[in-house]
DNA sequence: GTTGACTCTGACGTCGACGTGAGGGTTTAG
DNA sequence: CTAAACCCTCACGTCGACGTCAGAGTCAAC
């Protein structure tokens, strides 16, 4: 497939497909003429690359983590001691980041669920 | 107490405290000189500025949201129905963003644990 | 009064993941 | 064969929350 079908099944945009290519997330053939022809694993890889940028993983990072995930569910491994160290640094991240959503969450519950007083409600004429 | 005073209790860059003063999030009273002057509440202000901030939301949405939360516990509430909306998507927002964390950590979770099959290490000297 | 720590206002720089044309080939349906 | 749709490579623009530096007042202690 080309690289329009692939941004449409994938909901990404080609220029960010060029991009992860740039980046070395991804590594399309090439037709004679120039064209990328992808893959149907093409499609998981581009999920797997969003769901980790969404945690906060930068393209770089994301680019030594790829070569360890193939196929769907069989993993490799992550052989590299210092991908191992960059991994566990990560994974605390985006369990401390977790907790922060919660927090903000709770914060705006009680904002939400708060009872309006009814002199407030007379002040503000919004 | 002076900008110092706050940026080391916070642990917030005094360049940030301008920062948020000029987006409107924070108004300290200001010396003939022309020196800030903040209180106690600004730091609990300043607190619940980092929380929504890496929550996600823009300085502008937190410009809407600090007034509805006054001393620390008692809020007011969220009068503007406006306001409800936008803290709903927010909050929609932070869920949905949660769940991409989640995502996230057992994709790494999945190559942390994963066994090294031997002759992978081999392959890989790293 | 003077030294050193602190603070002020601009104003330009940064970083990362793209957006957005410009200018020009390629493919495919009719 | 031609038009429409698709694709290519530069290369500059964006956005938000600050970092950083310059040049210049202020404050506190000695």
């Amino acid at each position: 497939m080309r690289i329009g079908a692939l941004s449409r099944l994938t909901g990404v945009s080609e220029r960010a497909l060029r991009y992860y290519e740039e980046q070395g997330l991804l590594s399309p053939l090439r037709r004679p003429s120039g064209y990328r022809e992808y893959t149907d694993d093409h499609v998981h890889t581009v999920r797997s690359i969003r769901t980790l940028l969404a945690a906060g993983l930068g393209t770089a990072t994301i680019a030594d983590v790829l070569p360890c995930m193939v196929d769907e569910g069989g993993q490799l491994a992550a052989a590299c001691p210092d991908l191992l160290v960059d991994l566990a640094r990560e994974r605390n991240r985006i369990t401390a980041a977790m907790e922060e959503l919660r927090d903000a969450r709770e914060m705006l519950d009680a904002i939400i669920a708060a009872p309006v007083p009814p002199e407030a409600a007379q002040a503000l004429d919004c």
